[in-house]
RNA sequence: CGGGGUGUAGCGCAGCCUGGUAGCGCGCUUGCUUUGGGAGCAAGAUGUCGCGUGUUCAAAUCACGCCACCCCGACCA
């Protein structure tokens, strides 16, 4: 491609919409372009970068044994009434209707139409199993679009369904899924790693996540490096405290702690480390004849998991208690709350909080603490469960090691559906004996856009983005310095792009009648791999310049041996 | 949806407090010079000051309403 028949439209200044590194990078690199509020165009430079995503997406898809196929972007009220969703997917599920006033969606996934799909044309264990996958525009009515592409509302994803005849099937394809969605992000250039996940709303058995290992990402991961051990820390385990718990030591005493209602304002103002601290954490759950309160405790330092406490006999539907329920019930505001004489509050508390002695908390009464609590003598022994996010330096919870928590962007995610939409829309199938069973299913996704961005996260400097070189939206980059006076640099430009696009060598010849400074930053922006400066000086030495994104210094090369160098950094 | 903030040229911003014919930088156009890291000089073009209503002789500026967008919290690829 030649710049001056290309849109190479980058930016000086940033947009001042873009607040992550990724979202002003792509601004500024003219990848893309707001439209409205999480929408966005992709300009001729990202769309390359997007369609390079989507082919390796889609050669390993194919290479794994899943069949391509298209469902429309706009779907029928009907089918996801029969799912269900059409009530309980909220108002994220973009609803419109046509001049007959029939209701439509947009597509935010494609469950109901493949399902509608499988029970049409799948009616008998003989045809099992397939999979198929599409890559889509998506629309999800996100509460807060934001991070540019990362969370926009139009998206483009990867989707793919498979359908089997058993459990035992769906397993095989699931770990083929997981091999392949392994295989793709390797493909992509990402460091990565694949996690195990909750389930959330979506349901059905065995999940992981994809993510892109990024500072900035939005998702914690828990991971061993002693182990194969990786999951989300809303899914990993916090076991309890190796060491048993210690004698009591000390007496208990009430503290003055006028005004200071954290656990660090008051292990502050005590001297003591914020590992001796309980925190107390009021649930709520909503019942006939009023609310029912809890007392929730874990440690100063450790934060509670809500999902951990949602799976909590009888507090699947809490929510946080108001101040005035605290009040009533506890005699006391928020910040002076503990588990000592709670007249039947039930108390759960957390692993680490069970085994710790000499505690610190509050009194339940204002500006009040506790100090040198201990269980069994001061107040019953609580019930225990995990109900908090696992920090660094946990133990594993297969036993290997130590945690490390890693941050990451979620850019793919696998299903074990079971038998969940199948069922909704009796979807079945004739099995050997003639008998109809409903579809044991499995989904897979993959957030295309989402990568983009993601990939940018993970790879920039100050000088703009370092793509991987399988995504770049060039592999390489010529920049003739002095094209438009003509002569031997000119010459060798041409010769040059000749030659390394007759070696299938994607290339952009910078033939801009601009400084060399403005082509060197806008190559350097645009994140291309692999640069290569011809220069009246050098060509009168029979040689070019190469520099590779991520190099500090240029290197004088033979012009001859180019073509070779880029093909040996392109396999490698 | 709750909380905070911003809307002035394509982009980044000043002007608003204290009302009086709209500015700066970048970018864009033309010419000359320049040519190894976002050039210099000169001449230009580009604005319903987010929208509406009100106050006023006069509104970018004051008041009220609306809209859009951004940031922080609960969800997801």
């Amino acid at each position: 491609m030649r710049a001056s028949q290309f849109l190479v439209s980058t930016l000086k200044e940033v947009p001042a919409e873009a607040e992550v590194v990724s979202h002003r990078l792509m601004l500024r690199a003219g990848l893309i372009r707001r439209l409205a509020a999480g929408v966005y165009t992709w300009l001729p430079t990202g769309l390359r970068v997007q369609r390079k995503v989507e082919n390796i997406v889609r050669e390993e898809m194919n290479r794994a044994g899943a069949v391509e196929i298209s469902m429309p972007v706009v779907q029928p009220a009907e089918l996801w009434q029969e799912s269900g969703r059409w009530n309980a997917y909220g108002p994220e599920l973009l609803r419109f209707k046509d001049r007959h006033e029939r209701d439509f969606v947009i597509q935010p996934t494609s469950e109901e139409v493949i399902t509608d799909i499988a029970r049409a044309e799948l009616k008998s264990y003989r045809k099992l199993p397939l999979h198929l996958y599409q890559i889509q525009t998506k629309f999800r009515d996100e509460r807060r679009p934001r991070f540019g592409i990362m969370r926009g509302r139009e998206f483009v994803m990867k989707d793919g369904y498979s359908f089997h005849a058993t459990y035992e099937d769906l397993q095989r394809e699931y770990r083929n899924m997981y091999d392949t969605y392994t295989r793709i992000f390797t493909r992509l250039g990402l460091k990565f790693r694949a996690v195990a996940a909750d389930t959330g709303a979506i349901g059905g058995t065995g999940s992981h996540e994809f993510h892109v290992l990024a500072d900035s990402g939005e998702d914690a991961i828990a991971w061993s490096p002693q182990s194969q051990y990786a999951a989300n820390v809303e899914l990993a385990e916090a076991l309890a405290p190796a060491s048993p718990r210690k004698p009591p030591a000390e007496a208990m005493r009430k503290v003055p702690t006028p005004g200071k209602k954290t656990c660090e304002e008051v292990a502050a103002l005590l001297g003591l480390p914020l590992e001796r601290t309980v925190k107390s954490v009021v649930l709520a759950v909503d019942a006939e004849g009023g609310a029912v309160l809890h007392l929730l405790l874990v440690r100063g330092d450790h934060a509670l998991n809500e999902i951990k406490v949602s799976k909590l006999p009888g507090l699947d539907k809490f929510r946080f208690a108001t101040e005035a329920e605290i009040r009533s019930r506890f005699g006391s505001p928020a910040g002076y709350l503990g588990p000592v004489d709670l007249n039947g509050v039930p108390v759960i508390a957390d692993r680490t909080v069970a085994a710790m002695s000499d505690f610190v908390c509050g009194a339940n009464e204002p500006d009040a603490h506790l100090a040198g609590v201990n269980w069994g003598r001061d107040l019953p022994e609580p019930q225990v469960a995990d109900i908090r996010n696992v920090v660094a330096g946990d133990p594993s919870p297969d036993g290997k090691g130590q945690l490390e928590i890693l941050r990451g962007i979620e850019v793919g995610h696998i299903f074990q559906l079971r038998t969940k939409y199948s069922e909704a829309m009796k979807a079945a199938f004739l099995n050997e004996n003639g008998e109809s069973k409903p579809f044991e299913m499995g989904c897979y996704g993959i957030g295309v856009t989402r990568i983009v961005a993601a990939a940018i996260e993970q790879n920039h400097d100050e000088k703009g983005i370092v793509f991987p070189a399988p995504i770049a939206p060039f592999e390489a980059a010529i920049v003739p310095i002095g094209y438009h006076k003509g002569g031997p640099v000119r010459q060798a430009a041409e010769q040059l792009y000749e030659t390394l696009r007759a070696a299938g060598i994607d290339v952009l010849l910078d033939d801009r009648d601009e400084r060399p400074g403005v082509l060197f930053a806008d190559a350097d922006l645009m994140g291309i791999p692999h640069r290569v400066v011809l220069s009246e000086r050098g060509l009168a030495a029979g040689t070019a310049e190469y520099k590779g994104r991520r190099d500090a210094k240029p290197d004088d090369r033979a012009l001859e041996g180019i073509r070779a160098l880029l093909e040996a950094k392109l396999s490698a």
